[in-house]
DNA sequence: TAGATACCATACAATATCGTATGGTCAAGA
DNA sequence: TCTTGACCATACGATATTGTATGGTATCTA
């Protein structure tokens, strides 16, 4: 026994908070934020309970912190990224389609947490500030390439939808063809809509 | 103590299985599928365990019985009132949609099976088989209507990416302003498609 | 190298939850 | 009315899970 207290101390990790509510971002997309076991998150990190209640206080606070955790480092990160990347108006918005369906973002926790938001006023209200902005990152750029608003609205709604779309349903589909039919889509989204002078900008 | 004893007798539910996996679809749909405790399942019902153990060996053929509650009589019910409705092509996608968002869908309970089949291969399997079904019958009217099946299979992805839009985006809009959008966005799904020969079948 | 700090293990008490075994009650039929 | 079966309550044991209290160890710093 003493030989395995050992070898367990050799494997200490000196987990950070950053490293249990990302480890927590991953639980929440298996199963939702029931299935978030303070004795589950230390088995995955291989560490006791000791441990997590040293970082946390309780699992109320973890939740949270997951919470915080996603507004910070998950949802904007993608409108970060594209415009880092910058381009006209319709290039940010091919590179944010690219950018949401390039597995770098993590749907599964986005699932989640919406389920969550409708039995959780506060995660409802925080999810509704998180598209808010997200929706007048589209809708702004929709409005800079010459569109009215009302047809912003509608151009961007349907943007997002495609969005959660590909995350939401499964098909047995082909990489390649599934990447085929997924910019039809996205240019089905622009139907009608003038891009001639954007070309000057590349 | 006995008084109390009478008024829960008389307060004798008589739950069918019925009953307790429509409970068991709304707990689903508020935290997922984690959250469904058979001790939480049955205070919902005013009952004791004893009633939950007399129609389920155990819960997790309670799940299961979800599973199957969901596919047989939510999933394809929207399909069967369209049908019933009747009317052209054009007109039972439109039906559809307006059944899609009229709230008669359960679409809490739809996010947390998704969520769940990202765990569970089985469920995973199931939900492919919802969705394949549910597509066809989309690119078959598209079919009807004369598209290609290129262009069907578009357009269909379309169309149930801003249903499931609908149920994940939240948003502060008002009824009326939502319900033009909503129609807005359904119109440019069929964005360039001849409907004029349909209209000798009304 | 001694002490302080950060991080984790262990032991304990308190619930929550599961599943089983058994008995009670109501309603329908013989 | 007696009996049977459907449906539920109660009591019990077994785990799972939470949170607390306390001790241990590695690392950094003076």
């Amino acid at each position: 026994m003493g030989a395995i207290k050992k070898s367990n101390r050799k494997k200490r990790r000196n987990l950070t908070k950053e490293d249990w509510l990302k480890e927590g971002m991953r639980a929440l997309g298996e199963k939702g934020i029931e299935s978030i076991r303070v004795e589950n998150l230390c088995e995955r990190q291989n560490v006791t309970r000791g441990s997590f209640y040293w970082h946390f206080a309780d699992r109320e606070e973890f939740l949270n912190g997951i919470l915080s955790h996603w507004m910070e480092r998950e949802t904007y990160g993608i409108i970060h990224r594209v415009e880092k990347i910058g381009g006209n108006p319709y290039q940010k918005m091919e590179n944010l389609f690219a950018e949401a369906n390039s597995g770098k973002v993590d749907f599964s926790a986005e699932l989640a947490i919406r389920l969550w938001a409708r039995s959780d006023k506060d995660v409802a209200r925080l999810v509704e500030q998180v598209d808010e902005d997200r929706f007048v990152y589209m809708v702004d750029r929709f409005l800079e390439i010459g569109l009215s608003r009302t047809d912003a609205t509608r151009r961007s709604f349907l943007l997002y939808s495609l969005i959660f779309g590909e995350a939401m349903i499964r098909r047995k589909e082909g990489p390649a063809h599934r990447q085929k039919r997924q910019w039809a889509c996205f240019r089905q989204a622009f139907e009608g809509v003038d891009l001639t002078h954007l070309a000057q900008d590349e």
